[in-house]
DNA sequence: CGGGACATTGAACCTAGTCAACGTCGGTGG
DNA sequence: CCACCGACGTTGACTAGGTTCAATGTCCCG
């Protein structure tokens, strides 16, 4: 199998030495000698894997993975950075903006080719594991026509990984698509004036996220993070816009999740606006415990996070769940909580 | 013009005597014994008018005026009522329910004849007088076959009127169709368990009103009330089906209104959750002034609904409308406020 | 073993809710 | 026509519930 890819690299020398080993291996090889000229040619030809460096005049590195990954069709890109330094600070920026792995300048051929190979062998792997994930993904699909070709869609799996605490979009960017959640947990949040922060909805495997901004053709409301390592599938906005006009079955099941959602914040902004902070915080376990789908449904969630959910202070979500513990409704060891008492839960007084 | 006319009458003399009347004057009618016949023969027939007797054995005529009044095709039809008793609770009741008008028995052939045709002449009015409102609707017509289709649906005009502090749902009903706001205020609101009431969303002309329930085929999340006097115009939801299916572009159209809407929900819930109290009345009375449409932009609402608008208790609404007209911001005579310094409103820290 | 991230606990403070009394206006009935 | 009632708004006093600040404890990772 012949294999595409894209040298991101200003400095001559270096480029045609990659090009130059990468075509002797059989690959098929686009260079560019900046980081505006990388991302045209990537969003042109959409090569299967991308060899970055990150000093760069212009368009850095970080720039051109930020660029990619905020595209749908090259997200999914397996992305590589080129470091002369082996500075440990830049390299952990590059991973925690997503890189998939990266090259210290100089190396070998031999390092090259690996690098390239092991990580084209781990997305095929990502592929065969995921294909099961996906292919159960039953929610959208019917003998329907319309449901069946969004399937196809599915299928094309454009997974990305993000690794905890990694945003996966910003409040205020446009809605270029829409994420499937494959694996891990996702939280979307908004973030008061004074920096305070409230979680609007946590999504685990199998739910959506940034519908809204995408059909409205809007900048997304919240900003989503990865709250665990995930995997997410990432669907293009211009694919779906042809099955809107096309399937009526589609828009439909679309309307469905939307209005779920409403459904979902109403009974939220009731809470935020009446209930006691105890009430809050039985809503909000309740609500996590619903989701976790481990066999003992312990819930594994840091006290901040807790506090952002249910809209309070940390250290009054600490206090409470002391209390809990004492009155035997929940169990709690450092972030991993237990329910106890499902039934006293619900019933929490105001 | 041939006036079709339901009368639902369980003593046989009075119905009898109604029907021949009504004939000679040339008009169809349908009679009904009991109101569960009434209402089959309502919905079967659809007439241009109902005369209904309120004590009825099984099914009585609050109960017939509730059910023709949910069922968006016969909820504009105008509805009479004819009672024996001239008791002043009994047609209160009645009126608030929604009743159009109300003959006490007995009655002479003049003044049914005259009941009738005043109705009818009201209600023709009513058609003319907003023909004009529902022409300008502008917002969901364009060059496109659905959105004209659509036009059509709101050209029939099914207007209801409705008082102030009448309900048009309750939330937990079955959503049966969509509602725009010709004229007056609606709210949408949720109550807490113990009581306190939360406006989720304040509609004036032009807005709409109901349509995620319909589109998902799902119980109302919300109740709505009318603020003050109000006339609305319902479109029943089979209508609205077949153009989702057959025009996509009427489905972009709600999907935007429902991402409008999910939007405006979380900002709202931001604010709940970490915003100071004058920071919410604030923002509270910035919504209420941008939609006043009055030349003055003075808003008019009560200090209880405007304290179930920013989930805060009545008294400190008071309280910081006092504040805030010693500190110039506004002004304020008795349930009249006017913004005086927009700005400064906007601004307000938390 | 040290440092940092996260959790817990204590104490002081303060915001906003509750309860209660009073004022005002408009409508209704005697 | 006046008196009364109820709905609505205002103001005061009190207090509970939660936030904030600060100190200390605990766990994990390099």
């Amino acid at each position: 199998m012949s294999i595409e890819i894209l040298i991101i690299e200003d400095t001559a020398d270096i480029r045609e030495g990659v090009v130059e080993i990468l075509e002797l291996a059989g690959h098929t090889v686009y260079a560019a000698a900046n980081g505006k000229e990388g991302v045209e040619l990537a969003k042109r030809h959409l090569p299967n894997i991308i060899l970055c460096d990150i000093m760069m005049p212009e368009l850095d590195g970080y720039g051109v993975l930020y660029l990619l990954h905020n595209s749908p069709e090259t997200a999914a890109i397996p992305f590589i950075f080129l470091t002369a330094k082996a500075d440990r600070v830049d390299l952990r920026k590059a991973m925690e903006m997503g890189a998939d792995d990266y090259l210290t300048k100089p190396f070998d051929d031999v390092e090259l080719l690996n690098a390239v190979e092991s990580r084209m062998k781990k997305k095929q792997q990502q592929k065969e594991f995921y294909s099961k994930t996906l292919d159960q993904l039953g929610h959208l699909v019917s003998h329907n026509n319309g449901l069946a070709e969004l399937q196809n869609i599915i299928r094309e799996r454009k997974v990305r990984q993000f690794k905890k605490n990694q945003v996966i979009y910003y409040e205020g960017d446009k809605g270029s698509g829409f994420y499937i959640v494959l694996s891990g947990r996702i939280k979307t949040s908004k973030m008061a004036e004074d920096g305070r922060e409230l979680i609007t909805g946590l999504h685990a495997a199998d739910r959506y996220l940034g519908i809204a901004a995408m059909l409205a053709d809007e900048a997304y409301t919240d900003t989503a993070t990865a709250v665990e390592d995930s995997q997410i599938c990432i669907i293009p906005k211009e694919q779906i816009e042809e099955l809107l006009t096309d399937y009526p079955d589609v828009s439909r099941q679309f309307i469905k999740l939307l209005a779920a959602q409403i459904r979902e914040n109403e009974e939220h902004l009731l809470q935020l606006a009446y209930y006691s902070v105890r009430k809050k915080l039985a809503n909000g376990l309740l609500r996590l415990h619903r989701q976790e789908e481990t066999t003992d449904k312990v819930i594994r969630i840091s006290r901040d996070d807790l506090a952002a959910l249910a809209g309070m202070a940390t250290e009054t979500v600490s206090r409470t769940l002391s209390d809990f513990k004492t009155e035997g409704l929940i169990d709690k060891d450092g972030s991993l909580i237990t329910v106890l008492d499902l039934k006293r839960l619900e019933k929490m007084k105001n």
